[in-house]
DNA sequence: AGTTAGCTGTTACAAATTTCACAGCGTTAA
DNA sequence: TTAACGCTGTGAAATTTGTAACAGCTAACT
């Protein structure tokens, strides 16, 4: 089975609706509602629904549930995602007070840094050691991904350090593109890069907006 | 003119990566060294560079400076980027001191929060207001983008106060998709739908090592 | 000056992604 | 029971995005 990386992310995001839908009673939804939700359309849903393999009803579309249970299942997350965070600056422990809510699906089991005064104590519920302890640490935590929120120039050495230890996932907020082996996956989030972006639409709009007049 | 947002995205790239390039002495670079740092191909540098209109050379490359000029015209960021950030919680003030250092460029002009603790002081260099004073702050700032930090279940209600003010371009890391005019671009930073495909694909990659044995 | 090597700009092609369109089905209502 | 409605699943078409290929050019070398 091999589904693209945009397809992922849609059925990511239509769990988090099925289950904000099961939350409020809601036991069947139809293609399009989550379209409408999702900011898609309903023949997107229904494609991207293929993958997991469940089938709705012609009449009342998916059983909320059932099709949220086929997602877990698809995303075999049986214990929620395990995942390490590197370098607890301003961003990383923002990350920490957010997923430490959210433990049960979402749960990170440790920190790492380098500064002394930032280890050896607990972070938003998360122990945060010493980035040396790192190799040891990985071994008795079994398979996670790990989260990167390091200053760019240190995201490079670190990923490959990483990737030594047999990670095989990496979400990197640094803005560098990292070199990893064909078997590791990297996603990027790079908020100046998306800040710009935004900013470059706007200005567009704007000017199309003056044109029209 | 009109460039697809992955082109976009991938010229706010180089626009980067020229400039790191040009603090390092660098006058001149290949289609192909730009690719390689930027993970793509030479092909796709030079195709996504057409739509500046610069034109390189065909044995030096091309002109670091020159190039870095250009994409600071395309991108039209005379006097930076300028936004005013809502929600000062936790990844709001992330956000504020990461982008205080870098605020020739990147200027928030004003943060808004709803909590009179967080009110009527300054974070990280930027002006805290009340929630109530956004319509009249907005006035006076001119032309900027908003990049939402909230809750969720505000954001919405947010990006239509937003756009009433004439605000052409969000940046929203809350988990929900916004509904706001065509003449409105929305650029979103799914955090736990990033870390979810990173997960996903990470479970994905070992299982395939795991079948190759 | 002429030749060469190797890169750019651009067109043509290929792949990936999205949308269309409709057969087929299950529920509902008569 | 049967008919009808409207949604799903999916092959096919359309669109978007990425890649390949190559003519043309320019600096460097002879
Ligand atoms: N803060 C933000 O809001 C924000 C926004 C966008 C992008 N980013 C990116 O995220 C990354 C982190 O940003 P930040 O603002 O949290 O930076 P920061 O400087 O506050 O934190 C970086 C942390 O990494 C630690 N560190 C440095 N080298 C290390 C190493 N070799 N091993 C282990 N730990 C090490 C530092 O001690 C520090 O605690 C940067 O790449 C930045 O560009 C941050
Ligand atoms: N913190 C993170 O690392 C992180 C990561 C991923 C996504 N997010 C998303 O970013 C958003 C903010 O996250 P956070 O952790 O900073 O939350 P937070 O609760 O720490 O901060 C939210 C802030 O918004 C303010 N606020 C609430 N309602 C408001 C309103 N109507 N007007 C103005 N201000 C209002 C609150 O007072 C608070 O200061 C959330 O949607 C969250 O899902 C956060």
């Amino acid at each position: 089975m091999n589904a693209s990386d945009k397809v992922i992310g849609r059925l990511s995001h239509y769990r988090l609706l099925l289950s904000k839908l099961e939350s409020q009673g809601k036991t069947f939804v139809f293609s399009r509602e989550l379209a409408i939700m999702a900011d898609g359309t309903s023949a997107q849903v229904r494609r991207d629904l293929m993958v997991t393999g469940y089938e709705g009803n012609p009449k009342q579309g998916y059983n909320v549930s059932d099709l949220l249970d086929e997602l877990n299942k698809f995303f075999n997350f049986s214990r929620g995602v395990n995942a390490v965070l590197i370098g607890t600056g301003s961003l990383g422990r923002a990350l920490l007070s957010y997923f430490m809510p959210k433990k049960s699906r979402y749960n990170i089991m440790a920190a790492f840094d380098s500064e002394l005064s930032k280890t050896g104590r607990i972070i938003a519920g998360t122990r945060c050691c010493h980035i040396n302890e790192l190799e040891f640490e990985l071994k008795s935590l079994g398979s996670v991904v790990a989260i990167l929120t390091l200053p760019a120039e240190a995201a490079q050495t670190m990923a490959t350090r990483l990737t030594n230890c047999g990670i095989k996932g990496i979400l990197n907020f640094a803005p560098v593109r990292l070199r990893v082996p064909d078997d590791v996956y990297v996603e990027n989030i790079d908020v100046t890069m998306s800040l710009e972006k935004v900013a470059f639409f706007a200005n567009q709009k704007s000017e199309d907006r003056e044109k029209e007049v």
